[in-house]
DNA sequence: ACCTGAACACCGTTCAAGT
DNA sequence: ACCTGAACACCGTTCAAGT
């Protein structure tokens, strides 16, 4: 068994990381989702190496962009996790997790295909996996779910409605309203 | 006002833009959506600026790759409307439209972001769309469906189902199990 | 008229050479 | 150890030259 030992980066390392992080946000932000490799690389002021180094592929990108708000979203989950009222605390979970794709591409890109490149991300998606269960464990015991829907089902169908939120005028009023709809599906 | 005179394409066009389309479509049959054209110019055995007469981007190509499947799903639409049982007929209608979508990648391209390229399937599009709207107001009269849904709304729907489909095992299984919670959702 | 494919710009990815 | 960037392969797109 081996793990790596070093777990802080060393502070050249750790900035060229956070320069190319930020590089590929600034071109996300402006629209562009592609993250080209070389132009990023270009913009953070480094080399096209060297953001192989700390990212291996663009999946490996896509999760470090991602990282920040999907630990806001395990976050809110566990949060929905405790609600007293499961039925709202489950509403709360979906919410939350359509909320966080639609104001983060990135995240959106990685919950829509599992298949993760970081362990970072793999640890998160089992605790937002978790989370997700024991909501819906309290939420069947309240009778307010279908019974034959999973946590898996959960990350689908908020990655579905950001998807049909996109497609087409104001996606935050349809998030609202797909939402809602899929929320009184759910009932059993 | 100008309309293009010339409905049939010279034989040797007309071959061209088939083995193109055919060439295009073996591609994504063997799970390439990117459609490169140049590569798809060479298997089709055709020169790249004739792929691009042909088709002036990526974009037209796709929608010419849909219009068949979209042709069938216009139909299926409209028998749809005519169903007596109207809330039979908009089960069908949004059944018809995420199966087709996901037998036919190229279709749930094209539904997924309008902004049509070719004249055909903007007016496929409308075609759809009045399909739609009948079962709609249909549905609406019988009093079966919310009354803030719109024709847009199936579209964005269905290619939200199919997104979440897509994202997971058993595409097949989970599209049905989705679409049983949306249509129970768009009930009043 | 329509077709061809060389040519140019750009992007992904690797790896020998530097520090 | 880590970083750099030239180099190679590949793709999108155009356009001068062919038929």
């Amino acid at each position: 068994m081996s793990y790596p030992l070093r777990v802080t980066l060393r502070a050249d390392s750790a900035r060229v990381r956070a320069r190319t992080l930020a590089a590929a946000r600034a071109r996300m932000a402006a629209g562009d989702l592609e993250l080209p490799m070389n132009a990023i690389a270009k913009e953070a002021g480094v080399g096209v190496g060297t953001v192989y180094r700390h990212f291996p592929n663009r999946r490996a990108l896509l999760e470090g962009l991602a990282t920040e708000s999907f630990t806001e979203l395990v976050r809110e989950a566990r949060a929905a996790a405790e609600n007293p009222d499961i039925a709202t605390g489950l509403a709360d979970l979906l919410r939350a997790a359509l909320r966080r794709q639609l104001t983060d591409a990135s995240l959106a890109a990685v919950l829509s295909e599992p298949g993760f490149e970081c362990l970072d991300t793999q640890e998160l998606s089992k605790e937002l996996g978790a989370a997700a269960l024991q909501v819906l464990d309290r939420a069947r015991e309240a009778g307010v779910v279908r019974r034959d829907v999973t946590p898996d089902d959960f990350r689908r169908l908020t990655c579905g409605i950001q998807h049909a939120a996109r497609g087409g005028g104001d996606p935050g009023a349809a998030a609202d309203r797909y939402l809602d709809i899929v929320l009184k599906g759910l009932r059993p």
